[in-house]
DNA sequence: CATATCTGATACACTTACGTATCTGATACG
DNA sequence: CGTATCAGATACGTAAGTGTATCAGATATG
């Protein structure tokens, strides 16, 4: 009697692309499948949860018959972690040119430039959170989450590392890359919370709050 | 074609006990059958989610068969309600009776305080971040999520309400009341990442350091 | 103890879901 | 344009999973 136990992660934890990929070409119908797959996927995974996702239920979105996905995907499982790593890529890229984008603010305005620089988009923040959970179970993968973390993290202290005084705060704190770290803590909370009162605008008040509070 | 979408929250909605509990009689029995079949559901649910537990699954540990199960349920989601419902009540009411056990706390001790009453379970953690998820899913379930977090926010505030100083806070912390709700984003923000770096010394320290700032 | 009732075990019918082999239409290229 | 290759559609075999009807052992009760 073999008990059911949380699977290994997916194949692809290479950084490079999946071998698949690495053949002799790929075509614009191809590439344009793959990516009408993944944007249903995230769909899906949104919508229903990573465990309850079929293959049908992907494809079903996406317009295409199984020999689509399984001609892409080995299964559900390279799908979801492909497309967190993808996605996890570009917001990250999103949130730290917003973060670069202009001179160092003022010291009165750094809540509200973290505060817009954030994502609050629902889709993602489910993503995410099953990602979280999904990495929770699976510790070779604590390394992804923590790199896309630690980009954002680093992109944040730069913003605050000038433009807020840190005396007030405890020793953990003390450094821009603690404070980054507070501010990231304090945003998944707030972010979290935001899944089921539904509210952006709200979400987006109660950050700023909170963070004024830390940055003083 | 019907596109599968998130299925509506199980039927047991209601706070009474299910109509199979207001027959004439429970054996002490079937009441251990039922005890078990929640324990090894707890266990399933957090170590492989509540999207891939199967029943099987749920039997094996428990060491029953599916006529145990439906005897007992109508189906998993119901089970994974009912756990949530009663591990939620239970987990509430200590934290609340831990808040509330001595006298309040010097204002030095405030933070010690909560940190030392409020859940670093990791199961229970991951059971949490699945109903939250879960009941994101299912707006109908928003308020089962909110009445435990209320319980739990007025033991805080109550806690809070005297030995706090707030007049340095934001309008929205001003009160007991906001004051408690930003320790509880704060923890749920806490809590989360540790389900990452599995570490409880270390998220009750960060914890206890991101309070201190919010209390002064 | 006898009897009635309960409750879990089991077998089974059926559905859902997966992964593969094959084929044909789509596309790239000389 | 002709040819070679690609890539998605489809049918299918198989496994996994569900929910139910039936039954027999367990239990409660007079």
């Amino acid at each position: 009697m073999a008990r059911r136990t949380t699977p290994p992660p997916p194949s692809s934890l290479s950084p490079a692309p999946p071998s698949r990929e690495s053949g002799p070409r790929v075509t614009r119908r191809r590439a344009e499948t793959r990516r009408r797959l993944l944007a249903a996927a995230f769909d899906a995974f949104a919508e229903l949860g990573v465990g309850r996702v079929r293959v049908e239920d992907v494809c079903e979105r996406a317009r295409y018959t199984r020999g689509a996905f399984y001609s892409n995907f080995d299964s559900l499982d390279e799908l979801f972690f492909v497309l967190y790593q993808e996605r996890a890529a570009a917001m990250t890229a999103e949130v730290t040119a917003a973060l670069a984008s202009e001179e160092r603010p003022a010291r009165g305005d750094v809540v509200a430039r973290v505060v817009a620089a954030l994502s609050f988009d629902r889709s993602w923040s489910l993503v995410v959170a099953e990602f979280t959970l999904y990495a929770a179970r699976r510790p070779a993968l604590s390394a992804q989450l923590a790199e896309r973390r630690d980009a954002v993290q680093v992109a944040l202290a730069r913003v605050v590392d000038r433009a807020v005084e840190r005396g007030h705060l405890p020793a953990s704190m003390r450094s821009a890359d603690g404070l980054a770290a507070a501010i990231l803590t304090i945003y998944h909370g707030v972010s979290g919370e935001m899944l089921i009162h539904r509210d952006e605008a709200r979400a987006r008040a109660w950050l700023t709050d909170l963070l004024s509070v830390l940055v003083g």
